[in-house]
DNA sequence: CGATTGCTTGATACCTCTCAACCCAGGTGG
DNA sequence: CCACCTGGGTTGAGAGGTATCAAGCAATCG
């Protein structure tokens, strides 16, 4: 299972906003996943239909029929939800490698919308469903990357429920830099008012924390979109 | 799929607190679902162990090596996470008929409680998977539980993320009172406190809301553990 | 270049938390 | 039977953290 949260691939290959592509040539297609091989290499088709996408663009609305789940090979994911005034909550970014629209019903419960410039292929859903009716195994890595998303999810409801701006912030940049971090700059596809909208606070308090954790010595802005983590303990200790 | 969500059962058949029950005994045991028949029917084997708890007993503990599942047959359980200096959130309730404890790897990832004095039936892991191993329609099921409690959680990281106290505490007596509620009122089984640990706020906070929310025509309290909602149109707008 | 978009920072408002007192119901024991 | 104690709940006053409103800056793009 890969670890969700990514860099976006600065580059995306010139393809057309949407085109079919045969086996023989998807096969030949530099799919740079986060781990070398996932439960999803087994379970998804050799052929998918691949998009190109502009940032800011909807893959799939909340409500609209489930058709297709899809597989990030460059770019950056988001999942959201929004309240009748307006008012967004993400739930997910998703970055290379990463799998998502795999819903239980027959609808998708979230939007989801292209952050950055992306690339990514689309498996018809009738295709899964059809190939996990005979593949035990397969529906078992379903199940285990269903179980492993109820984890993630389970820990941002104690980040939103019950973390401060500054240990919000902190878990964040820490999620972001992977399972271990280093000296090494860390990007932030994302915009301010991404990042608050996933972790429930308006784009000014994010810049602010940002602000005070430079001040403060435990990370350094390269850029808005670039951190490079300073104190990783000191990070680790103020996520609580 | 339960509703995950329910009144406790005040009374409580007099069962030791820890007892084995065979396969003809358990069949003979009263068992309000609540609805008939779920997924869980065919999943779950015929033999368990049968559990009763005094309220506030762990059941498991975060970090603890997965035994067993659980199935609700009267009374509340919470299961819920901390932080190191003690701040909790409570991620769900579960109620008569729920199913709670099915995790992805070894370990328990939530702590589990008892909310009231409640009795449990025990399925040990190792069955299950023994089980599920021979039986895809099984598998499906199990999966499609998953799925179910993802959307869940998805829809309390958004009360969580971005809404406001009122809104939490509509969204809550709501979700309470079930799918179509109705004059009927609606037990509060937990406490104040937990109630606040499930919507990321304080117990004064919850409570001085609760009193808004009475002032204002939308519920009415008989009891700090009885609401009547007064307003359900005015309480499904508030919710956002 | 001028316009736009994203980001930062400041001043102030407001919502929720914190600390505290008080109330009430239930249980216990004299 | 009543005094007392305890746990849970309510309410008030004040503090504090985050939101809101607003201005200004930097980078990007026609």
């Amino acid at each position: 299972m890969s670890t969700q949260f990514a860099l976006a691939n600065a580059s995306v290959p010139p393809v057309a906003p949407v085109m079919f592509v045969p086996p023989s040539r998807l096969a030949r297609l530099p799919l740079p996943a986060a781990e070398p091989t996932d439960a999803w290499d087994r379970v998804l088709p050799a052929a998918g239909t691949v998009m190109s996408l502009p940032p800011d663009r909807e893959i799939y609305g909340e409500g609209e029929k489930v058709t297709s789940l899809f597989r990030v090979v460059s770019g950056v994911v988001r999942t959201c939800k929004f309240l009748s005034d307006g008012r967004r909550q993400i739930d997910a970014f998703y970055r290379v490698g990463d799998v998502f629209g795999y819903e239980a019903g027959a609808v998708y419960r979230m939007t989801a919308e292209s952050v950055s410039r992306c690339t990514l292929v689309a498996y018809r859903r009738s295709h899964i469903d059809l190939q996990a009716a005979g593949d035990e195994a397969l529906l078992q890595q379903i199940l285990a990357h269903a179980l492993t998303g109820i984890q993630r999810t389970q820990d941002h409801v104690v980040l939103l429920g019950r973390k401060s701006a500054l240990e919000k912030v902190a878990s964040f940049v820490l999620e972001l830099a992977g399972p271990r971090p280093g000296k090494r700059p860390v990007a932030l596809p994302m915009t301010r008012q991404d990042i608050a909208d996933y972790l429930g606070l308006t784009l000014e308090t994010v810049s602010r924390t940002f602000s005070q954790l430079e001040r403060d010595g435990l990370i350094q802005l390269s850029g808005a979109r670039q951190v490079i983590l300073k104190d990783i303990t000191a990070l680790h200790d103020m996520q609580s």
